[in-house]
DNA sequence: TTTTAGACCATTTTT
DNA sequence: TGGTCTAAAA
């Protein structure tokens, strides 16, 4: 096979980053320079014109996407799967390595992962159970704390601060979290990075074995990486022939979770003779656009430093746009889409960006009312839904019964008569005789501890378990997700209640079935390479924690994409909206304390500003309503930083003017429109309505379509309530 | 067990 | 302002 007609493609820069010889290489890649493309075909080049094996390489990614893409990139380009390759993420590589060596790590082979949720949920268990005041003490905190640490490496035992009750609290809770952790089988996502870790400087055979393996390795965006997951990268590279890293100093915006930029230097000096190859040109962005990026970020102190540059042409300039609040700016963006539409143009290819979720409020209103579809990122993803958690937690209890985060979460979910009392008696009896909650109440239901009512209904839970666990030792795993959810009665529950969420959550959980379904069909030939060894089951599981689905949210196919800066690296828009440039907004007033925080401010505006390919609009209010109160506001500093002429005043109006003449686009929907958009089943917001019984009241929402329709009016003498739309029999008063 | 009222607080987020 | 969380009330 020839790779080689494959590589004239590419431009002498990224070819000598492919083309390198064996050694270490640090490419930084800037913005839209290809740097996708180089890692895949440097990995094609070397297994198909150097002659390494597959089974040699390592490449490493941030997220499932990116890994994702680089798999199927490179089968495309090697015209055949990559077998034995260990392309992945850090925590999925991580997660393989201790699902092959789970006894080496000292865990059992069942073991299970859980997300962050579960983990702040662990975390206030014990806080209970140590009597720790959460007014003191915030368990978000000892959150940070613990995980904080583990990046860093470090164990609760390897703390000690005498004397610093801060710190002498978040250590012990750290420790009882590692010992709980422990006693449940449980793995974190950061003790995925650091057991896996321990496991090979405890190993050195196995390490040694590794390292033999892996000769060439590469990893994405390693200006993300966090100390722990540098060590790792070294354990594991340890006497490979070629370490390939790629990443990009500039867009480093990761900082605030513990990624350091410093191991892009910590790099070249770790690593003798690192060759350093710079991706400056461009692919994605007019040069207007780029020589705004440049200027911007060139306020930036030490940068490894970069300029990128096009052969493409100028193109527009960038617009500025003043609005006189933040409806005016949502409608600025309404007004562009429908011009971009009218032009020829697909909303799918605007996105509207902005530094917090906040801000998409206003935007979202201003869009429902101009009938224009878009998409939203961000909120739950599907597996982190309670409903689908609940689900998770009865699977996590037949492949492990003992599991007391599982049993806790669902022993009552759906209600089942097992209240507070009963469960008091059993954590009380299993912490005394350090029994799991499933072996207490063994125990105690046969020193007959509880009242009859509780016995009964905790039988039948134990005894639905274990029907659960055989129908998931006989049947396919489509079958145990489809019995735990209809068994348990969790589905039923939700189907039994008259309102929309319910309705969701039931369809939800139909969703699950198919989504385990599909998971076997798919993954069957990859669970034994991705993952190893182990169950259908618990591959699922684990996949659940690990890819908890997409965060997007809305299912038009022609949208606009509406996300924060952080959420759009990586992506790129022909039409690209940043709102809210303002000081205290973006850059955020969290930042404006430390030129450390302002800089990766400033980085993220740059990551915003290239992700634009022909159009940019840099949007500022000067009035905007903030927690309920209205404030001037002022222009970012990172405006002033774009060369003024590179930019179009686009504001529509003179200082002086008042908000009147913007509502000119809002033709279409008057007053007497919006009014109907929200009239619902012949009522609207406000309305005022006479009932039989309760007398005149004043509508405040409504719930649900047809027959489950609800009304919720608040009455001047009987005061609010939610009625039956088909029943209520209201009239206009 | 579910609903509702009041307190509180307010970047960014992948795994 | 509004979303989330907790405690109290129905």
């Amino acid at each position: 096979m020839s790779i080689s007609s494959k590589l004239d493609i590419l431009n002498p820069a990224q070819r000598e980053a492919v083309c390198a010889p064996a050694g270490n290489l640090l490419v930084l890649a800037g913005a839209g320079s290809g740097k996708t493309r180089v890692l895949v075909h440097r990995i094609a080049w070397l297994v198909a014109e150097q002659g390494v094996s597959p089974l040699q390489i390592l490449a490493v990614t941030f997220t499932n996407k990116a890994a994702a893409e680089m798999r199927s990139r490179l089968e495309l380009l090697l015209g055949r799967r990559s077998h034995g390759m260990w392309v992945g993420t850090f925590h999925g590589l991580s997660h393989k390595l201790m699902r092959l060596h789970w006894a080496e790590c000292g865990l059992q082979e069942n073991f299970q992962v859980i997300d962050s949720d579960d983990q702040y949920q662990l975390i206030r268990r014990i806080f209970k159970e140590q009597n720790l005041n959460e007014d003191r003490w915030d368990p978000r905190q000892a959150q940070g704390f613990i995980n904080r640490k583990k990046d860093e490496g470090l164990r609760a035992a390897q703390l000690s601060h005498p004397g610093d009750i801060y710190e002498e609290t978040m250590a012990q809770i750290y420790r009882r979290y590692e010992e709980y952790c422990q006693q449940n089988v449980l793995v974190d996502f950061a003790e995925l990075l650091l057991g896996s870790h321990e496991l090979l400087s405890k190993n050195a055979e196995l390490a040694l074995h590794y390292q033999t393996r892996f000769k060439h390795s590469l990893v994405d965006e390693f200006q993300d990486t966090n100390t722990i997951q540098y060590q790792w990268l070294k354990q594991l590279t340890n006497s490979a022939e070629s370490m390939t890293v790629v990443g990009d100093d500039d867009q480093s915006i990761y900082g605030w979770r513990g990624a350091k930029i410093e191991n892009i230097h910590r790099f070249q000096k770790d690593y003798q003779n690192t060759s350093v190859v710079r991706l400056e040109q461009n692919y994605r962005s007019t040069s207007t656009i780029l020589k705004a990026a440049n200027a911007l970020i060139m306020n930036n102190d030490g940068r490894m430093g970069k300029t990128l540059w096009t052969e493409g042409e100028a193109g527009e300039p960038i617009n500025v746009y003043c609005a006189f609040s933040e409806e005016d700016e949502a409608l600025y963006v309404v007004r562009q889409a429908k011009k971009w539409l009218e032009q020829g143009g697909v909303f799918s290819e605007l996105a509207v960006l902005y530094r917090s979720n906040a801000q998409s409020r206003v935007l979202e209103e201003a869009l429902v009312r101009a009938g224009i579809p878009y998409v939203i990122y961000g909120g739950l993803r599907f597996f982190e839904r309670a409903e689908i958690k609940d689900a998770l937690s009865y699977l996590r209890l037949m492949v492990n019964c003992h599991d007391n985060m599982a049993f806790e979460r669902i022993v009552n979910v759906p209600p089942r008569g097992i209240g507070d009392k009963t469960f008091e008696k059993i954590k009380v009896l299993a912490s005394q005789q350090e029994l799991s909650l499933w072996d207490a109440t063994l125990v105690a239901l046969k020193d007959k501890m509880l009242t009859s009512r509780a016995a009964i209904s905790l039988e039948a839970f134990m005894a639905l378990i274990i029907r659960l666990r055989e129908i998931s030792e006989q049947g396919s795993l489509a079958d145990s997700v489809e019995a735990a959810v209809q068994e348990s009665g969790l589905i039923q529950y939700f189907r039994d209640q008259f309102n929309e969420r319910a309705l969701t959550r039931a369809e939800n959980l139909e969703e699950l079935i198919n989504a385990s379904s599909d998971f076997a069909s798919d993954l069957t030939e990859e669970w034994a390479e991705a993952l190893g060894p182990t169950t259908p089951l618990l591959a699922f599981l684990s996949h659940a924690c690990l890819e908890a689905g997409d965060r997007r949210s809305g299912d038009e196919q022609s949208s606009v994409q509406l996300m924060t800066l952080h959420s759009a690296k990586g992506l790129e828009f022909p039409s690209v909206f940043i709102c809210g440039l303002e000081e205290g907004l973006f850059p955020h007033h969290s930042a404006k304390d430390s030129l450390t925080a302002l800089e990766e401010e400033r980085r993220l505006c740059y990551v915003g500003i290239t992700r634009a390919m022909k159009e940019l609009h840099l949007c500022y209010a000067e009035k905007r309503r903030l927690f309920g109160r209205e404030e001037m506001r002022r222009p970012s500093k990172f405006l002033e930083e774009v060369p003024a002429h590179l930019i179009k005043d686009v504001s529509s109006r003179v200082k002086t003017s008042r908000a009147y003449p913007y509502y000119d686009d809002w033709s279409t929907s008057t007053a007497a429109e919006i009014a109907t958009k929200e009239l619902q089943n012949g009522y609207y917001l406000g309305q005022r309505v006479v009932h039989a019984k309760f007398g005149e009241g004043t509508v405040l929402d409504f719930e649900g379509q047809g027959e489950r329709a609800r009304i919720h009016v608040h009455f001047d003498g009987a005061g609010s309530k939610w009625l039956v739309l088909e029943l209520a029999k209201l009239e206009s008063a």
